[in-house]
DNA sequence: TTGTATGCGTTATCAC
DNA sequence: GTGATAACGCATACAA
């Protein structure tokens, strides 16, 4: 509530001085700066940071436009971001678009408004509307997760293809033929990317992915995901022709929903249908972990967009359109296991 | 990057018809607002946040600060706050404090400076200091899922003495005799509670609690949850004397750590072993939901939490120390089971 | 070592 | 309907 000059005034000394004071810079003499001090505690006095911001031009925040912070694997990029920021002594505003361009749009603006000094996105927008919107307004941004088509933008992100083609080599090496692939929106680079990985290994095996074998998600990739993964797994179940024996799932919450319809479905796992996903949990979150994974290192993609976006804010690094391309780590749980009827002899025997 | 005085200069006005139009205030007739709206368009003119609330004195923002974000619990309350706050214009801020009392008073000092209308704190500081503060600084505030000696200060919880008893009359009437009690920090009203809960129950049924059966958590009871968990269960399982059929876990992350714990020991669950606890996943997470658990409202505890801050923000509620507490639902599932060797009759029976 | 004048970008208040 | 002026709280630039 009391402001620099009541401070000043207490202390019968200029604002300057209290700024000083308050700001370590500048001289002031150990008198002096012991009265401004106690001014300072007996008025209780909190400088005011918008003048302040409003005032020198930074805000010391940073923003992280996530489409669902309660997914943890960006729970666990924030964590990454959290850490550099508070090393540099900045704050981290957190914003959901829930995969929606609108909402894109609207958060962006705000950023904008508020002036925060950078942004880590990862983009619901394929188009490149949002990188206009950031660059005419001078705004250091880094993109996370995902590809973009935009030259000049920073990006850290996992290497989804490889991830993709490594869960699929692993259920073909157990000896699935048929594989179906359940993945999220086509305008977002994972998706699309995962699904590439797995047609990788399955004609790298000399077998095919149609197009009726892949699943695209509806448009609420974020919220809806689970509900998307049950729906698709129903629809692999319903439709006419072999049944596969394998489920590939885009990611985690993916994962659980089509666990969940084939449960219901009297179906058990891996017993009469194995299933891989994207993405881990941690875990705290978990009472017996069960899902065969490409775990994403998402703390680290965290940590390095916030470092680089700092370096940009900073002025020490310039954009340089540099993608960063992070390793997964596959890790083999009970999710997946030999087909009931291997219809061929595995491929690692059968290679061997 | 251009300001209210660029647009003002294109288009011929002075700054405050800007404002006008900007804002919808006053009158502005509609040749003049087509003139300045396309010179907005022109330039790309975003309004400078900073400088519009250092002069209104109002941020529209309102923060959440709670132990963890990370945790599900917190990120369901958080979809609570943020649906409110959304509604009436607000952006939320959120901030972890790991339930440590100095990261909290960091943070509230931070967001005094940067003037946010209004808090919403689950402390982790039993002494008052943290409301002193936000008093002496007329911000208002709400606590949110802990009791709190303030009497001027208004909260929204859940009903922990309830579940507890719940939970532990739940296994009790499955046989249950001998249970141990695994809970968070002393200086937390939720562990406190949540014990007291389960001595009542005990008592009820002329049980005893005995103060070995009763293990407090260490201090990091945000981060470490899981790890505590599996100590403590690890401790009841070394321990002395006759080993209890069942655990109470005053939340799911202690239940998790249990669970791992009792696996790693050659333990199964519920056979060997009943493990109940407080806290639900959201379904998403899950690939086979299978604690028994006492469900907080938390979605609704953040609704009901914010409601009442905007309320005071906006003037038109003044805190009345009033403690709302919502009810807690309980979950049967497949991890509460008879003991092995019901020693005596299960008191349905009994009862009956 | 300390103080004065000025401006950051916006809006409230009062004129016209 | 519209504009001039001042003020929000602080920090930069310069002066003393």
């Amino acid at each position: 509530m009391s402001t620099i000059s009541d401070v000043a005034k207490r202390a019968g000394v200029s604002t300057m001085t209290v700024s000083r004071v308050v700001n370590g810079t500048g001289y002031t003499s150990a008198d002096t700066r012991a009265r401004v001090e106690s001014a300072i505690t007996e008025l209780g006095y909190v400088p005011n940071a918008l003048a302040r911001q409003l005032r020198s031009k930074r805000t010391k925040t940073i923003a992280l436009v996530v489409s669902d912070i309660s997914n943890p694997f960006f729970t666990t990029i924030a964590r990454g971001v959290e850490d550099v920021a508070a090393a540099h002594g900045f704050s981290v505003m957190y914003c959901n678009t829930d995969e929606s361009e609108a909402e894109e749009e609207q958060y962006l603006l705000m950023l904008i408004e508020r002036q925060v000094d950078g942004v880590l996105l990862v983009p619901a927008r394929s188009s490149g509307a949002s990188f206009r919107l950031l660059h005419a307004h001078r705004m250091p941004v880094v993109v996370l997760d995902r590809r973009v088509a935009a030259h000049d933008v920073d990006s850290v992100r996992c290497d989804s293809e490889a991830g993709g083609y490594a869960l699929t080599r692993h259920l073909i090496e157990l000896g699935h033929r048929r594989i179906a692939v359940l993945t999220g929106r086509r305008n977002v680079s994972t998706s699309v990317d995962r699904v590439a990985g797995a047609r990788r290994a399955l004609e790298e095996a000399g077998l095919t992915l149609d197009d009726e074998m892949v699943h695209w998600g509806g448009f609420n990739f974020g919220k809806l995901n689970q509900a998307d993964g049950h729906r698709m797994t129903q629809e692999v179940l319903a439709a006419e022709g072999a049944c596969p024996t394998a489920l590939f799932c885009a990611n985690n919450f993916i994962g659980f929903g089509a666990i969940r319809a084939l449960r219901e479905a009297g179906l058990r796992v891996p017993d009469d249908m194995s299933v891989v996903a994207f993405d881990d949990l941690p875990e705290e979150w978990v009472s017996e972990p069960f899902l065969t994974v490409a775990a994403q290192p998402a703390y680290e993609i965290g940590h390095r967009a916030a470092s680089r976006l700092l370096g940009q804010v900073s002025g020490s690094h310039q954009p340089t359109g540099e993608n960063v391309v992070l390793p997964f780590e596959l890790i083999v749980r009970r999710s997946s296991g030999p087909p009931r009827t291997a219809s061929v002899t595995p491929l690692t025997a059968a290679s061997a």
